[in-house]
DNA sequence: TTTATGGCTGTCA
DNA sequence: ATGACAGCCATAA
């Protein structure tokens, strides 16, 4: 087995909590790349099927699900992933940063109503 | 070595 | 709001 130069960029993946997001720039900078933000979209891009790795909490900057140039398909599944961990969309397509972008601490997403 | 290519990002029209 | 452009920089050929 060998060691890939995108592990790193996997491990800070990886770190994300589940309910949050995080952008290709902000894992980057993370992961120690600096802005090398495309860095992280090739990472993913090459990312094994079996992989661990929860890809679909990784969005741009706008809160959109990234367009791969292919066929959108795999954006919806991202979408309804992210979705079924309680991450809303703004008209199907934007998630609000505000509330749900990662502030790379571990801490459960901000909830509509108090749950306290 | 040089070129081409991105799952990006920020700025400007 | 959307669309075009230019930086950015590692990987592949």
């Amino acid at each position: 087995m060998m060691a890939s130069p995108f592990d790193l960029i996997y491990a800070v993946i990886s770190r994300i909590p589940p309910g949050r997001v995080a952008t290709y720039g902000q894992v980057a900078l993370l992961a120690g790349l600096g802005r090398s933000a495309r860095r992280v979209g090739q990472a993913l891009r090459v990312l094994p099927e079996g992989s661990a790795v929860p890809w679909h909490r990784v969005i741009n900057a706008r809160g959109e699900i990234s367009p791969r140039g292919g066929m959108g398909w795999e954006e919806g599944y991202q979408r309804h992933l992210l979705e079924e961990e309680g991450v809303e969309f703004k008209d199907g397509r934007r998630v609000d940063l505000e509330r749900f972008l990662w502030d790379g601490e571990e801490r459960a997403p901000r909830r509509r109503k108090r749950a306290r």
